[in-house]
DNA sequence: TCAGCGATTTCATCCACAAGTACCT
DNA sequence: GTAGGTACTTGTGGATGAAATCGCT
């Protein structure tokens, strides 16, 4: 199972594109960065080698990993390991540009460290090697620009966020979004939309892999902290009095709201728009909540009502973090379901916008940026 | 604390037309 | 059941303006 270059699908990604929300490899990097003199401002970095769905902000020496800022935090933050958190650390440049994987070496000091097989990068220069790059005549070779990102902040510090900016325990429940049940103990979906976009406003960017949540004592571990802040179990939901701590302390987002109903009844996305196929509908729904439900969850002590309680607690929490996944996808990765219908429009001539009549005067040619009149 | 106002950000809309889909013969 | 023809629907991206939000007084 490989995390593959979401442009050509065969080799392995290596880059993030910010600009794309996309993975490439090297080559298709290249190749699609080298279009136009826009793709070429693209600012790009390395891809997170634990998630491989992040841009990589810090390069780990001592694991020889690159990591985005979460996978950072969670991997070097003192509490899953004393020794981690000593782990030295380089930050990692953004590129524009069209640079070589001798280029990228110099950017990137540790490039060497890279796993790129032989095999792809020979296949990575050799589709380099073809491509024509359109310099801008400044004598840098391939015009590529290095972009320094900001040191990321230790991870104790970044941690640790400033509470004193968060808002008190009740609003900030409510800045969160953390729902008010309606009187039947309903999810109120908007208010969970709310909760979710706000959430990522103030936390960065996202804690957003379930896999990556599993792999690492699964949803349990969530409320690992609760539980030892508080010295007895709770369940793992958050009513109106929730603190705001529990909030910042469980960074994987269990915002969620007890139900006496089973989750998979009163959670409404609203997100779902006709564009979400059955297979969308259920990755949200039901039959993963139900599986879930029956299967032990590592938190529940063996009281019944503790047991059904937290059960409907968890698969509303999963359900939440699931739906939060697809949104963030939605919101950021635009799906281009006709590539030829893109295709089509991405040469089409425009008046302010607006498709023209092939004959008509434009003001706008993407094949060249030049004006009919 | 609230209202008012300008600045900034977000989002829906528009356009033409090839491709996809549904229906009929 | 299959093939061909016709009509209708869908989906693309950039510019734009309206609406929402923010920040300041």
């Amino acid at each position: 199972m490989g995390y593959m270059c979401d442009f050509c699908g065969e080799q392995r990604s290596m880059v993030y594109c910010r600009s794309d929300a996309a993975c490439l490899c090297l080559s298709c990097d290249r190749n699609v960065h080298s279009a136009n003199a826009l793709s070429k401002r693209h600012s790009r970095t390395l891809v997170c080698e634990r998630c491989n769905a992040q841009p990589a902000s810090v390069r780990c020496s001592d694991e020889r990993v690159s990591l985005c800022q979460n996978c950072d935090w969670s991997g070097h933050d003192g509490k899953n390991s004393t020794t981690t958190s000593h782990h030295k650390r380089q930050t990692i440049n953004c590129y524009s540009g069209c640079p070589s994987s001798a280029e990228l070496s110099s950017i990137w000091s540790f490039c060497m460290d890279l796993n790129i097989s032989s095999a792809e990068e020979s296949a990575c220069e050799q589709g380099m090697g073809l491509m024509t790059i359109d310099e801008d005549g400044t004598g840098e070779k391939s015009g590529v620009q290095k972009i320094n990102v900001e040191q990321p902040e230790t991870s104790s510090a970044a941690q640790g966020m400033d509470h004193s900016s968060v808002p008190e325990n009740s609003s900030m429940a409510k800045e969160l979004g953390v729902c008010e049940d309606d009187f039947n103990g309903n999810l109120i979906s908007d208010e969970v939309d709310l909760a979710l976009e706000n959430y990522e406003e103030l936390f960065g960017s996202a804690f957003n892999s379930s896999r990556y949540l599993f792999e690492h004592g699964g949803i349990g571990s969530l409320f690992e902290k609760d539980e030892a802040h508080e010295g007895s179990m709770q369940q793992p939901a958050l009513s109106n009095n929730a603190s705001a701590d529990s909030f910042m302390t469980c960074r994987t987002e269990p915002i969620i709201c007890y139900s006496s109903k089973p989750a998979h009844s009163n959670i409404s996305f609203s997100g779902i728009t006709g564009e979400s196929n059955a297979g969308d509908f259920q990755d949200c729904g039901a039959s993963s909540m139900k599986q879930l439900s029956r299967e032990p969850q590592p938190w529940c002590h063996p009281t019944a009502q503790d047991i059904i309680a937290s059960s409907h607690a968890t698969t509303r929490n999963n359900a939440v973090m699931r739906y939060k996944e697809k949104k963030k996808a939605r919101k950021f990765d635009k799906r281009v379901r006709y590539v030829s219908r893109k295709e089509r429009a991405d040469v089409r001539r425009r008046v302010k916008g607006r498709f023209v009549k092939s004959g008509e005067a434009y003001d706008y040619d993407p094949m060249s940026p030049t004006r009919s009149y």
